[in-house]
DNA sequence: ACCTGAACACCGTTCAAGT
DNA sequence: ACCTGAACACCGTTCAAGT
């Protein structure tokens, strides 16, 4: 009975640590959102104990985080000049030098766009964003994206005095609207399989279009607009508009 | 016995009105936060069963919903141009004309402050909006700024192509700014009740510089400038900086 | 229609016990 | 040191029963 041929959890063959723990965790929230990780469905994918997950994470929140650092590692890896591959810089992978260096705008560009692929990719990213942002502890992964947001501000000749409202305001636009999108994505796929992103458009635009015309004027009158909506290019839009608030500060205050 | 003259919870008088609930949830949230908030001490507070609770809310997440929604009406009533006050205009008390009209730059720096006050005093309203824009849902509260932020946009006079981007740009600037600050109160709150705000910072700033100088040489840079920082100014700057890209696009693309 | 409160399924976490 | 798994306290939610 114990040896029975029925399909079972498979047994664990590698010894358990942090990393394949992180991993899984990676997997579960990816397919069934924050609400889909349970120390339940970990320890079965796991083959274990809650025990012997405790012996390698403190807690939930732990997890989280960890699981949100190697996320936004992987993502930031991308920019040659990320603090994650700065640290890691024994990657012969890595691709060395193709065409002339890009301007810090282009990179400032590079960044926004692959970290909202990475919320895409990862939709539970932007809620544990918000979390750590909200909770003040500034962690790892938010503390990281401040550097890598930050070092392309400084190279972009902002006045010292402007670095940090610089930094902010870029990366609250990023990390904002990255997570709007995514979740956008993420509604649209519910409305099922066929179903594309301008559907979902659509029936937001509509939607808005019902609202109370007293109460909501603009939110109407915008909502056309989003019908013929391109994310991507509204989200680049909005990140030249903050570096165009950036150089405007830049020549009153320099 | 079941007239003991032991104290116990009040007995109800009133009605249980869906309006009660929700201002005990929100009282709940700023005691002790989104895990303070449990149907347990809910019934208790409101000496009833949750089945009771149940029959005016459909569940937890409503609750939510209907608690960051009280909180912001509230918030934005101070705007006399917002949709919560024209949609009851009814109100006699509030003050008609003092001065002349506010520009809608001073309008927007209002709008702002008046959600980061807000966002100071419910600190666990971040996170809901955080929540709200992130699940992609346009729902009543994140709806009610968007539209009084566009309504402020539109007054100044940007080109009816870029509403949306300047309206998103400065949303995500003015609520996560705000979420960042009040996060960073509430953990200067917790170091203690005589700590200030600024013994908080300083902790940061010295935190920061004691990171890798190989991994974060941007924030190790800016540490010091956290260190005597103003909040409010900062937040202010931050809002004029969009302010500048936006009217930089008016110019460019008007 | 409105409320009661026991019961249910599930959650994160602990801990004595094993190897 | 690493893992096991039963047990604990607590959670959101349901529902038959009362008024």
């Amino acid at each position: 009975m114990t040896s029975s041929p029925t399909r079972r959890a498979p047994r664990r063959t590698d010894a358990l640590t942090r990393e394949r723990i992180v991993a899984a965790a990676v997997e579960l929230l990816d397919a069934a959102g924050p609400d889909g990780l349970t120390f339940r469905v970990l320890t079965e994918r796991l083959a274990t104990g809650p025990g012997a997950i405790y012996h390698h994470v403190a807690n939930k929140g732990e997890l989280l985080e960890a699981a949100t650092e190697a996320v936004v590692a992987e993502a930031l890896a991308a920019d040659p000049d990320s603090p994650a591959v700065a640290a890691d810089s024994a990657t012969a992978t890595a691709p060395a030098h193709r065409g002339p260096e890009p301007t810090p705008r282009q990179r400032i560009r590079a960044l926004a766009l692959g970290l909202s692929d990475a919320i895409e990719r990862h939709p539970w990213l932007a809620g544990q964003f918000a979390a750590q942002i909200s909770r003040g502890s500034r962690l790892p992964a938010t503390l990281r994206i401040f550097e890598s947001v930050g070092r392309q501000v400084r190279a972009l000749g902002v006045p010292e005095s402007a670095w940090f409202v610089a930094t902010s305001a870029l990366m609250h636009y990023i990390l904002g609207a990255a997570g709007q999108n995514a979740a956008n994505s993420a509604a649209a796929r519910e409305l099922g399989p066929g179903a594309s992103r301008t559907a979902f458009l659509d029936a937001t635009a509509t939607d808005w279009e019902g609202l109370d015309p007293e109460e909501f004027p603009f939110t109407r009158a915008v909502a056309d607009q989003v019908r013929r909506h391109d994310d991507r290019e509204q989200y680049l839009a909005g990140i030249d508009l903050v570096l165009a608030g950036i150089s405007a500060l830049r020549q009153s205050a320099g």
